[in-house]
DNA sequence: GACATTAATGACTCGCGAGTCATTAATGCA
DNA sequence: TGCATTAATGACTCGCGAGTCATTAATGTC
């Protein structure tokens, strides 16, 4: 019954791979951070999820908190860099553009990628002002200058009509963001339907409620 | 030196009120989990800030979540029983009605008591499905079926033109939550002027957004 | 006033999880 | 092949806060 694998010396039972830890322990890290937040993230699962000890995290990052934030980076450039080039095109009539926009919109922040990290920075994000103002200047503040610029071109075009809305443009995508939270509150008591509550969303936009 | 208050006896150290106390914890737990949320709360703070020991609170609750349940169910009936009586009137124009429907929500849910409510639910809820079910029964689906009454009135008054918006009503307020989450996690990051907000919420929703 | 009842106390236990560090062993180099 | 270096380990410490319980003392009753 002697084969080549009895010969042959036992497989380390530890390897080194200094290069390729951090990267590993973040990304366990940015599943444990998505499913419990910092409070709830447990540094032994972590450790357990990228198959080392928990010692070795801290031979890679000082502490929780900096692992968190190392991961919260990590993950909002991930996530937000995407749709960037889909957006930037603006051509084609302003009812499509924001069409396009917001479908986007709801895309990222309530069925994909972004939800979770907004959960978890709506819900811990106090905790770490610099982590929230990032997030601010990548989500907030560069989704409010396309808007602008879409609504300027708008008017310029004659198919806006100049008002109030034009200064505080964050109106327009507010009730995404209203349906994202609305879904991480009240999901188990009552969902509400998406593609209608996209339909009012939109008619709601170019068409106002009331009678002509 | 002598006067009369050396000879009365020492007023007692402790005292024995069994049907005072209850209450007392209610709203000193109200106080300390506004603040600090389930989690962050601390039992010995709240004995603190309630004038007894620890153990006392365990007299009349069993545990700390028991205490949360029943401080989140008072505080959800003494806030949210308010403005009830304000609102029932249905008379004016629909334009009238809707202004002062939302004007009502951002006094509540931004500036007033229900914003501390609401925070901690957002945050935590989802520890506590009863909770929230409750919640939304009594803000939401209230508030909705409101909205409901108040857009068929305006349809068969030929003010309110048909459409997807009846269908999902709470789109008319969404505005008013994004505000408030916005409020919640950017206050410090870029807080959005308020009386502005509300000018393009109305806007909005009366005008919409193209022209005519 | 003496005694029984029970409200109130707060020092204590206990579990949890972040962070430490003495020990082990993989790997590179002579 | 032996030695020095250092990546990796995991049992341990330590602080925190919820929950306990033996003890104290306020109050009602005879």
């Amino acid at each position: 019954m002697t084969n080549a694998a009895d010969l042959r010396p036992d497989p380390p039972k530890t390897r080194r791979r200094k290069d390729a830890r951090p990267g590993e322990i973040l990304s366990a890290g940015i599943s444990e951070f998505e499913a419990n937040g910092f409070h709830g993230a447990n540094l032994a699962r972590i450790a357990k999820s990228a198959g080392i000890a928990k010692g070795t995290i801290y031979l890679y990052y000082p502490s929780k908190e900096a692992l968190f934030l190392a991961a919260i980076e990590e993950h909002i450039n991930s996530v937000m860099g995407e749709s960037e080039a889909e957006l930037s095109a603006v051509e084609g009539t302003t009812r499509e553009l924001l069409t396009r926009l917001l479908r986007n919109m709801y895309d990222r922040f309530v069925h994909g990628k972004a939800h979770p990290l907004f959960r978890v920075l709506l819900r811990e994000g106090d905790r770490m002002p610099s982590v929230i103002r990032d997030y601010h200047a990548i989500t907030v503040e560069r989704g409010t200058k396309l808007l602008t610029k879409i609504l300027e071109r708008g008017v310029a075009r004659g198919e806006v009509r100049p008002g109030p809305v034009l200064d505080t443009p964050q109106i327009i995508i507010a009730p995404a963001i209203f349906f994202a939270v609305h879904k991480m509150m009240f999901e188990d008591a009552q969902a509400i339907e998406f593609e209608r509550f996209f339909e009012a969303h939109l008619d709601l936009l170019f068409n106002g409620v009331l009678a002509k």
